[in-house]
DNA sequence: TTGTAAGCGTTATCAT
DNA sequence: ATGATAACGCTTACAA
């Protein structure tokens, strides 16, 4: 007498690890059919009270991790969302990770992540293996991509969103701060206080439509002034404290000198302040030194630094709360435009007379 | 005619999204079989140059994305490593991530992130996890883990690696500094400038075997002069740069002093310079301030900090080749145990004359 | 070199 | 409420 189950190790043998329990195995000592253990784990109260509890002590007793890969095949749903950061190391991605990480755990989800070193093409061979691995959900940052990464995405109904940055136009796919909006208004900020020489220490806006937009948002309240940043005057290249302080110091080469110092980063604004007290300016007396994002140590260190915050983990909070609406086809109500406010604190200040 | 492949979409039709283009259908646009179109992709050399060139142009024209559950089912294999850090936002641990992630890489191997908070229970859930999600390994932090953890991972036959952490003792499973041994170097160092009363600030101890260890070098070098850290002169928490200033705050309740504060992390060093300099002090004149870690921040302060300098990056770039190597069999022959270089800048120098 | 078909460990349909 | 069994999309003996 053979039984259907008999089937089983018949030929294969593969190379790969020996195979440990399964469901299989558990439904034999528990005496059910295979069905049941899978209600057990997935639909428990369609199972009478005796069998659920008979299965979960055997599943505990034989101590089963049910197969993913398996399970996955069958659903078509890995319960895994993918990332793709340009970097890791930068601290407000590391804390929308840690967001993003801690909002899908919620839900029993996982984040699969990515790198894509700032450059397009790696973004899109990043996002091409996250489908490949079985994603449900793709985050990505900035919303410019490799021209062919949304058609991957849609072709394999892969639901995704655009962090750390927003416009209306693209309500509904963006989850992040206005940049433009943003730098606008710390640029408004700094005239109001009476300046009209400004500096800019940015990072490179390439493959950083961030960057690029908050460039924008200066340059649009300057304009509306009619002023305008002087070539000397705008420098820009990667963004560690390091390169502020040398990119601080270039900007500084001949006078007159700008009244204001707007930062591209939190990185490059702690640089650009270290740099001007090594040079022995007064900030703000002297200068006014700002920056974008707000790491802790802008707020510690002996001349406080004004910045717009963002609330990083906030970003990825809502990201995964937006994707796992859309996975299960939901709309979401909450709002997808991340504050960016402006945080003014001892570095920043009226121009010198005269 | 009802060929074998008339079988599929007999019955089932579930709620999952619409399936796409799979290796069936490229074997039937190419008119070869199955088997082929899976050569093609994993062993190429074993198909003759036109199939070949055939399978992959029908690959590009329908997009397809091959299948990774499928795959994993059948190979028994994801391709997929899997991390557990105690938080993300730590500097070393980013760091790590990075290393690690560019590592995987190169093998065409992706990383699976979770993240314990310092909870060894959390720890294990996440493990468990890991190990359903299909992880060929993983890696973890530091060697105390929740007791049922190691037969978790052996049952399931996960090789792992315990990072941050190296001693003689446990060659071959961990990677990472002799954190007992770089503070025992550090405090020795200070000891020979001519310091005799040490201050702690620390970071808590709990479910943190690597800073316990780092405790240990410091007392063991103290106990072999004779010497030893007054309880007043120990203070510990959390690990913010503000942290880090309210508890050197609380080290200099009373006096004497003590001419030498050796701190647990880069946050914490940094808020005790920054709050040494609110309070007045003269570093290193008045008093010297040592950490562990190395973060940019540190260097660029006015008075750049002495340090330990562990390459992060590198721990997880090796802890990434050695669980390959112990994937694929192989013994691995580079050392385990990272460097941990004292960094001597300015803010270490001999104690106060009397 | 290429094809056939069993099998990977689940879920889900259908019948009971 | 439970059981039998056909998918899920791929890899890999084994046969040709």
């Amino acid at each position: 007498m053979s039984s259907p189950r008999d089937k089983r190790r018949t030929k294969t043998a593969s190379p790969a690890p020996a195979r440990s329990v399964g469901l299989r195995d558990v439904a034999r000592v528990a005496g059910v059919s295979t069905a049941t253990v899978s209600r057990v784990i997935n639909s428990p109260d369609t199972v009478s009270e005796e069998l659920r509890a008979r299965v979960n002590s055997v599943v505990r007793h034989l101590g089963w991790v049910p197969h993913g890969a398996a399970r996955a095949l069958a659903t078509r749903r890995t319960q895994t969302i993918g990332a793709v950061f340009p970097t890791l190391t930068h601290g407000d991605f590391a804390r929308a990770i840690q967001g993003l990480q801690n909002e899908l755990s919620k839900s029993g989800r996982t984040l699969l992540l990515a790198c894509s070193e700032y450059s397009p093409e790696q973004e899109y061979e990043q996002v091409r293996m996250l489908i490949e691995r079985g994603v449900d959900a793709v985050l990505l940052v900035g919303e410019a991509h490799h021209r062919d990464l949304s058609e991957l995405l849609e072709k394999n109904h892969i639901p995704y969103v655009n962090t750390f940055v927003y416009n209306a136009a693209s309500h509904g796919t963006c989850v992040g701060p206005d940049n433009r909006k943003a730098l606008y208004e710390l640029t408004r900020y700094l005239i109001e206080l009476g300046h009209r020489r400004f500096g800019v220490v940015a990072q490179t806006t390439e493959n950083n439509d961030r960057a690029a937009a908050r460039m924008r948002g200066i340059r649009e309240a300057l304009a509306e002034k009619g002023l305008a940043i002087e070539p000397r005057h705008f420098v820009h290249g990667f963004w560690t404290i390091q390169e502020g302080r040398n990119l601080f110091r270039r900007l500084l080469q001949d006078k007159p000198w700008p009244t204001a110092v707007i930062c591209g980063n939190a990185y490059l604004t702690v640089g650009a302040l270290l740099e001007s007290q090594a040079m022995g300016i007064a900030v703000p007396g002297q200068m006014s030194i700002v920056g974008y994002d707000d790491i802790e140590i802008m707020a510690e260190l002996p001349i406080p630094l004004t910045t717009v915050r963002v609330l990083s983990d906030e970003v990825g909070r809502r990201a995964a709360r937006l994707l796992i609406a859309k996975l299960e086809g939901r709309e979401i109500d909450e709002s997808l435009e991340c504050a960016a406010e402006i945080i003014v604190r001892q570095s920043s200040g009226p121009p010198p007379k005269g």
